[in-house]
DNA sequence: CTAGGGTTAG
């Protein structure tokens, strides 16, 4: 074994057989045993270290008043996690300095005894009438924000003012740390107000804390400070500065980090890729995360996590739940993390049978306490359709968050289960957790669902300022959403009008729509117009407006549309739906004949449609435009796809199981009145995601109401 | 002889 000292001298060769050669007093000077002891505790040497501590004793050299000797000992046995040995050594000693309790506070702090090092402050200032140096307090203030310590974190900083050592820098940056555990980010602005000076890790410090608590213009100005000063030097600092680049999504800017990191020559370690991939999969740029991940290969949980995460964001469900394969060939054990991405992705595809497979697998290990694996399994229910299975967990969960309640919520107003969401809103409050500006676009969608103006009005309002929540886009576009689904158009376009915002298309679009849904010709056109002035290729606009042109039957607009969608070139999105079926997912195409059950299927939605004929179901031409851009054709709407996969739910499944399909487009007006008939007939639950909502289709009735 | 900053979920 090699130890190479850092004095100038030869290495030194040091090993089991070499030291018994030191058996004897004379190679043994204290100066010698010293630098020994501490090469050791640096490496963390455990095994090497007793020997050379049995060789003093055995040779006469360990004495009780030997102090740095001995501080060296308690180093030496703390840094190899043998902290009660070490707290042995420092209960015996006949003399100690400030040293000796530093070196045992430093112990505790990284062995994780965290709260124990604040009592020996205590004891260090009452029994050896000590007072605190530098040392000393930068590991107390350490302890207190690794463990949490608020208060004797607080009681530190008095100390810390009275000794006059808030300008060593060390001292300083753990003050930081300390302000930033605790939330208190005008507090670290104070401290870097008050005291001069800043080194590359009071940057770090800093930074990060900005960015963990939404200050990103001051983050942005410390960066550009970091530029400014050439101080932009080590991989921390690339670290935190990919964390800002992530956070911001702002691709340019990380890629311009990137290459100066390239240029400057830094060699990526596990913590700098993951940070480099995490910064392309939030920057959208999941091709650059890849790249990232194959050409640094040495990985551990945290960068799997990353590269299945940057997928997950990227909208590449199943190539993260393919590469999670992977990962467990490697033998990487997954943790809270990990499964929250993969049951997230599960959601993203409505992938029921994998979801559940995830939630027994994390029963089992214990990590289903986790919150974010709980949030992300209420997440998978909620979006597979199994609303009650969500609200089953959300009940059991041992701890909560704001994002639980929000998933909850949101989940029942999309669920159409109005009156429930704000019960659950209610419960929030009741619990103490602070709403957020995610919560309150939940509630106002169940106060759209459930008709009530007044309360959604009061929330936007009142409410929401109460908890210092600035409404924004999404809040008033649910507002246009509960104006319009109230019949109140007029008023919807009034709000639109004075409400002074940037209103996007999908604002404008939910206007449209309940112009659609309540016939209002006049003004759809009018909204209709404005749409495609502001995107004239949106085909969702398109075929809300010839929807629009049917119902009032003017089949010459229905003709223009067309023929707009012609003449420009504008392709659909093909129709899917998708169902899953003892774990296999059944795929549909509209006027699918790729399946190898064509025949069959077809059969049963001939027979299903002829069944719901006598109960007043009456095919609706006007809906074709939704799923094809061609002329419509007697029968096409037969084949709609949503159509097609419950009919084979139906056909595969016994005759109580509710039946789940998902669409990756809105589902059209024929489809709905049909699947509420076949529901009836069938007396099944058949629930359908489409891109906005659930239908619950349930003897005769959508959980919708009718308006969507 | 003793002290500080880093990666993953919504």
């Amino acid at each position: 074994m090699f130890l190479t000292s850092n004095v100038h001298r030869a290495p030194l060769h040091v090993s089991v057989s070499s030291l018994s050669q030191l058996n004897s007093q004379s190679v043994f000077s204290v100066k010698y045993a010293v630098k020994l002891l501490k090469k050791l505790a640096d490496d963390g040497n455990f095994k090497l270290g007793k020997v050379v501590h049995a060789l003093l004793i055995v040779s006469n050299h360990a004495s009780e008043d030997n102090v740095i000797q001995n501080n060296c000992l308690i180093n030496l046995y703390s840094r190899c996690g043998q902290l009660a040995m070490a707290r042995h050594i420092f209960n015996r000693l006949q003399q100690r300095n400030i040293v000796s309790w530093s070196t045992l506070m430093t112990g505790y702090l990284h062995n994780g005894f965290t709260w124990e090092v604040p009592k020996l402050l205590k004891d260090m200032v009452s029994v050896d009438n000590l007072f605190p140096n530098e040392y000393i307090l930068s590991t107390v203030l350490s302890s207190c924000s690794n463990g949490g310590l608020l208060h004797e974190g607080q009681q530190c900083h008095a100390l810390v003012l009275k000794s006059g050592l808030v300008f060593h820098q060390y001292v300083k940056n753990a003050l930081l740390s300390l302000y930033t555990m605790s939330s208190d980010m005008e507090g670290v602005l104070e401290i870097l107000k008050s005291v001069p000076g800043s080194s590359n890790i009071t940057d770090n410090v800093v930074l990060k804390g900005f960015l963990d608590h939404g200050y990103i213009n001051e983050a942005l100005d410390v960066f550009s400070r970091m530029l400014s000063e050439g101080s932009v030097g080590d991989k921390i600092s690339y670290v935190n500065i990919f964390g800002l680049c992530a956070r911001l999504k702002d691709l340019k800017l990380g890629q311009q980090v990137h290459c100066r990191m390239l240029k400057s020559g830094l060699q990526l370690d596990v913590f700098l890729s993951s940070a480099v991939m995490d910064m392309y999969g939030k920057c959208g740029e999941i091709l650059g995360a890849r790249y990232i991940f194959h050409s640094y290969p040495d990985h551990n949980v945290v960068s799997w996590t990353t590269i299945l995460a940057a997928n997950f964001q990227n909208e590449c469900f199943e190539e993260a739940l393919k590469m999670f394969l992977q990962m467990e060939l490697q033998n990487v054990v997954p943790n809270e993390y990990t499964f929250a991405v993969l049951l997230h992705s599960c959601a993203g595809l409505s992938a029921l049978g994998c979801g559940k497979t995830l939630h027994a697998r994390v029963e089992k290990t214990g990590h289903g306490t986790f919150v974010v694996v709980g949030n992300a399994l209420i997440n998978m229910y909620v979006r597979s359709g199994h609303i009650e299975a969500a609200r089953a967990l959300f009940s059991n969960m041992i701890c909560r968050d704001t994002v639980t309640w929000n998933l909850i919520i949101s989940g029942f107003s999309h669920h159409g289960l109005g009156e429930d969401a704000l019960y659950m809103f209610q419960d929030m409050l009741a619990a103490k957790e602070q709403p957020s500006y995610v919560t309150f676009i939940g509630v106002l969608l169940a106060c759209g669902h459930l008709g009530r103006i007044e309360e959604g009005f009061y929330y936007l309002q009142h409410l929401m300022r109460d908890f210092g929540l600035e409404p924004g886009l999404e809040h008033y576009t649910c507002v246009v959403g509960l104006l319009g689904k109230a019949g109140k158009l007029d008023e919807a376009e009034k709000f639109m009008r004075s409400t002074p915002i940037t209103w996007d298309v999908i604002a404008w679009r939910t206007l449209l729509n309940a112009c659609n849904v309540h016939r209002n010709y006049g003004l759809g056109q009018k909204v209709a117009d404005h749409l495609l002035q502001l995107n004239p290729n949106d085909v969702g606009t398109y075929i809300l407006l010839s929807n629009m042109h049917a119902k009032v039957k003017r089949w010459d607009g229905v003709a223009k549309m067309r023929k707009l969608l012609r003449e420009r070139n504008i392709k659909k999105e093909p129709g899917l739906s998708w169902t899953e079926i003892r774990n296999e997912t059944h795929m549909f195409v509209s006027d699918d004949t790729q399946h190898p059950e064509t025949a069959q299927i077809h059969e049963k939605v001939r027979k299903l449609l002829a069944e719901i004929k006598p109960l007043g179901y009456i095919p609706d031409t006007a809906s074709v435009l939704h799923d094809v851009e061609q002329e419509q054709q007697e029968g096409y709407l037969s084949y709609h796809s949503e159509k097609l996969a419950v009919a084979y739910a139906l056909m595969k499944t016994p005759s109580q199981a509710p039946i789940h399909v998902i669409k990756n487009l809105r589902i059209c007006d024929d489809c709905h009145s049909a699947l509420k008939l076949i529901s009836k007939v069938t007396m099944r639950v058949i629930v359908v995601r489409d891109v906005n909502r659930f239908h619950s289709f349930q003897n005769g009735s959508c959980s919708c109401a009718d308006y969507w």
